[in-house]
DNA sequence: ACAATGGTCC
DNA sequence: ACTCGGACCATTGTA
């Protein structure tokens, strides 16, 4: 059995020739430094919008209990299974159970909504208290004399993604109605402007070069739209009649396929009978063999070798795929085909970053840039994501910099595309 | 102090 | 008889 490097460089990738551990090696003092920077935050917006909700969800929460009839605790899911299914009544049929009883987790609230108006005001709330009490009312506490947030990153994770901590700035909401307007709240310092650099698709990418499989590497080689030429294969429909729903289908189908997709989780994601899901995969992989095969490769060399490997040779050890616990050995066969995907993306981030830092080194030399506001900084990375702060007047170069570098980091066999965004917010950043 | 539950991100 | 991958954090309720 070739190793996964081989495979790959058989399929015309060049891969720079450095180990994981030489990455993080090089990694560390990069990270430290963007630490250390930190990233601005407009504490007075987020004070504002955290009073402006928490009005908001102090109404939902009377409404609820009158709805109710009874005074409770509405964070307690204790308290509002027994509210909603005990008191009330409402039909438990398809729902979840946890250890104690039945679930009130937001996917399963929304099989009732429509029952009764209580359950939306029941996820708003949520919502609402949610985005309060992890986000708006923490943050502002610990920002510093200077406005920043200083983020702790780590590496010890079981794919070799980076972890954010202490506070997590890797799961700053961005859906939702308050979303958005969260995200403008990190801001760009006077005279600056942030740069927001994502791979776009990058582990759909990497199971193309990991997989070859062809009619995917033809699909990002063409540069058409990935989910709807998915939905076009799944439902034999031509690519520019696929609808909205066809293509949101479609992309759940392709997030399944790097997370090791099974037709039960599947079916919960999309809330559709597991037959229906089991089609959808069948046919999936009717036209992507090259895929199904990589997935089948990587199960037998977990089995074989009890590791599986990223393209850089970070490795993690399944001991429970050979185990006779159905459930236990399920759940290692979708590890061994997510790590690699998950762990080699992450590795071309770091390398991106690396070199970013190098560069940026270098274009703060030049003295021009930087003695103004002090100069080019790496600010942030989430996961597939670089944010950069810098002087207005170099935002434009740095942001052309920035996509030419990270696109060019490894060579696949299939484009590795960056999408670039300039703003004074996180959130603009993304806009056009 | 810790597990269970729930929710945010990529 | 039911899990789609990887993280961190808040609250509740039990120990």
């Amino acid at each position: 059995m070739k190793n996964i490097l081989a495979r790959a460089e058989k399929l015309g990738c060049k891969i720079p020739r450095i180990k994981s551990e030489e990455i993080d090696k090089k990694l560390a003092p990069v990270l430290r430094l963007i630490e250390d920077v930190g990233i601005k935050v407009d504490v007075k917006s987020l004070k504002r919008l955290s009073e402006k909700l928490k009005v908001k969800s102090e109404k939902l929460r009377k409404e609820i209990q009158k709805n109710a009839g009874e005074e409770f605790n509405v964070a307690s899911p204790t308290q509002l299974a027994k509210i909603l299914f005990t008191k009330m009544k409402l039909p438990t049929g398809e729902l979840k159970r946890t250890k104690s009883g039945f679930s009130t987790g937001a996917s399963e609230l929304e099989k009732l909504r429509g029952g009764n108006p209580i359950i939306g005001k029941i996820l708003e709330y949520r919502e609402l208290s949610k985005l309060v009490s992890t986000y708006l009312e923490p943050l502002p506490k610990i920002v510093d004399e200077n406005f920043r947030l200083h983020t702790h990153f780590g590496t010890d994770t079981r794919t070799g993604r980076l972890t954010s901590a202490n506070p997590n700035l890797q799961n700053i909401p961005i859906k939702g109605d308050f979303g958005p307007e969260i995200r403008r709240a990190f801001i760009a310092e006077k005279n600056c402007k942030l740069i927001s650099a994502d791979y776009s698709q990058i582990e759909l990418r990497v199971v193309a070069c990991l997989s070859g499989d062809k009619a995917m590497v033809e699909a990002f080689s063409s540069g058409v739209d990935i989910h709807s030429r998915t939905a076009s294969e799944l439902f034999r429909v031509p690519i520019e009649k696929i609808t909205n729903d066809q293509r949101r289908l479609a992309k759940t189908v392709n997030f399944g396929v790097i997370y090791g997709i099974s037709p039960y989780g599947l079916s919960q994601t999309l809330g559709i009978a597991r037959e229906s899901a089991a089609e959808y995969i069948f046919r999936y992989f009717a036209v992507h063999g090259g895929i199904k095969k990589y997935c089948e490769e990587q199960i037998t060399q977990a089995k074989k070798l009890g590791y599986v490997e990223t393209l850089f040779g970070f490795q993690r050890k399944l001991p429970e795929i050979n185990s006779a616990d159905r459930i236990k050995s399920e759940s290692a066969q979708r590890m061994a085909i997510n790590t690699p995907v998950q762990g080699t993306a992450a590795e071309i981030l770091k390398l991106a970053l690396i070199r970013l830092a190098d560069q940026m080194q270098v274009l703060n030399q030049k003295s021009k840039i930087k003695s103004q506001n002090g100069g080019v900084k790496i600010i942030l990375t989430v996961h597939d994501e670089v944010i950069v702060e810098a002087p207005v007047k170099d935002a434009e170069s740095v942001a052309k910099i920035m996509k030419e570098t990270m696109e060019n980091v490894v060579k696949l066999s299939v484009p590795t595309e960056v999408e670039v965004g300039i703003g004074d917010n996180w959130d603009e950043t993304k806009k056009v």
